[in-house]
DNA sequence: ATGCATGAGCA
DNA sequence: GCTCATGCATA
């Protein structure tokens, strides 16, 4: 926790508070730190330094006693044993997890359906009834046309998405190939042993994933566009990949990298050789755990599936490419919120969602928070709500190679008001059967 | 592996 | 302000 001035960026370091997060001291919540918060400069565009924890002491009450907030506000202020507060979270955590998505197996098996975008749940009902909402009924059609954005379309879907809503920002990875062959760094010391026979022999297949699995489930690929104008064809890294080859590619992928020896942060460098964009280790590891919107998936499979050939193929990586790590953005501190609020913070969650500004703004205040802090909160929050591969269900390493079959599910956005949601999803595979239950 | 954060693009 | 993609900093 002494990190505080460890930032590069900060010209001075203004205030850095070492986070102590004391979970529960004493009896409620004490007020003077619900959450330590060491900034360093300010946010990015802004030189001038800020001491950010003075709007803890802000009293945002614009809109706190409105009354209507009075009907839960005891929740978190009045009554908030941090015991309580955060056995609940945990209660809530768990059961989300668990009821979710480890839904019915069988009739997953049988019937694989992914709808995709039904997201007009509300919020409440949604995290209320939790366990139900998540699964689609079995029955489901099969062959909605709309259904494609998870399963199997290609290319049809994509543009649809972009072109309804989606923002995504630009597909950067296009740069073709004028690099040099070799974007990964050399592993650590130990690597060069790497046979592309070797390796390859282990798994053969990355590329054409989907035609050798296939399980029963192959469901419905059909897209509006039935003619084979695109292809469903499996194969091809660039178009629709389905939510099994993805599943699959970064099972393999992952496996392959290690057995090269690379950790997720040098694929991460060597993707930004490769194609000019780098990667975080974050974004590797979530790829592999695939915890990625089907979308981002779609677009960093092609990349890591070049890194994969150039990998393999290459047996001493010579270069050493340079990394830029450019980039003089200040970041504000990490704020650690204490336990008891987060606690608070997620009951709230479990009630609305989607508080509106004003609603932030007084439990920011009851908190003891920074408005902004608790925004954030919320959006992460729902970011994870539509989350990703389930806690509770370990995709078991073991049985990497005998991989059942493999349940697509995604969640559809919480919201009672906003009736069209684009619909964010997030690859949340499911093995079927066969999960090992790893002994808890 | 994840929690909190930044930012682009959209509404 | 939200969503979504991403990542620094951390546990």
């Amino acid at each position: 926790m002494a990190t505080a001035a460890s930032n590069p960026y900060l010209p001075s370091s203004i205030l850095s508070s070492g986070s102590i997060v004391h979970s529960d001291s004493g009896v409620g919540m004490q007020q003077g730190s619900a959450a330590v918060t060491s900034v360093s400069g300010g946010y990015r565009g802004d030189p001038a330094v800020k001491m950010v924890q003075s709007d803890f002491m802000q009293g945002a009450m614009a809109a706190s006693n409105g009354g209507h907030m009075l009907s839960h506000a005891h929740q978190w202020v009045t009554s908030l044993p941090h015991a309580a507060a955060a056995a609940a979270a945990a209660a809530v955590a768990a059961a989300e997890a668990g009821s979710h998505w480890s839904s019915s197996p069988v009739g997953l098996t049988g019937s694989p359906q992914q709808q995709q975008d039904v997201k007009n749940n509300s919020g409440r009902d949604d995290l209320h009834s939790g366990t139900a909402l998540h699964h689609r009924p079995p029955h489901l059609g099969p062959h909605q046309n709309h259904a494609g954005a998870w399963c199997s379309t290609t290319a049809a879907h994509i543009p649809s998405l972009t072109g309804s809503q989606q923002q995504q920002q630009s597909l950067i990875y296009s740069q073709p190939g004028g690099f040099t062959v070799n974007g990964m760094l050399s592993p650590p010391g130990s690597q060069s042993l790497v046979h592309p026979g070797l390796v390859r022999g282990d798994t053969p297949e990355l590329d054409h994933s989907s035609h050798h699995h296939h399980h029963h489930h192959q469901h419905q690929h059909h897209q509006q566009a039935h003619h084979g104008v695109n292809s469903h064809d499996p194969h091809s890294d660039e178009d629709a990949p389905t939510s099994d080859d993805l599943e699959h590619f970064a099972k393999q992928f992952k496996q392959r990298r290690i057995k090269l020896g690379f950790t997720q942060a040098d694929v991460g460098l060597a993707l930004g050789t490769l194609y000019g964009n780098v990667f975080s280790q974050t974004t590797i590891c979530r790829f592999e755990a695939l915890q990625l919107s089907f979308k981002n998936m779609c677009k960093l499979k092609p990349l890591l599936n070049k890194w994969l050939e150039e990998a393999d193929s290459s047996t001493g990586s010579p270069t050493s490419i340079d990394k830029i790590a450019a980039q003089g953005r200040k970041r504000k501190k990490r704020t650690s919120i204490e336990v008891s609020v987060k606690g608070a913070l997620e009951s709230h969650f479990l009630k609305c969602p989607k508080p509106s500004a004003q609603e932030i703004t007084s439990l920011a205040d009851n908190l003891q928070l920074e408005k902004e802090v608790v925004r954030v909160w919320f959006c992460n929050r729902r970011q994870k709500e539509k989350r990703m591969t389930p806690p509770g269900v370990p995709q078991t390493p073991e049985d990497v190679y005998s991989q059942g079959h493999f349940l697509v599910d995604y969640l559809k956005d919480a919201s009672l008001t906003g009736p069209s949601e684009p619909g964010d999803q997030r690859v949340t595979t499911t093995s079927s059967f066969h999960q090992v239950i790893l002994a808890h």
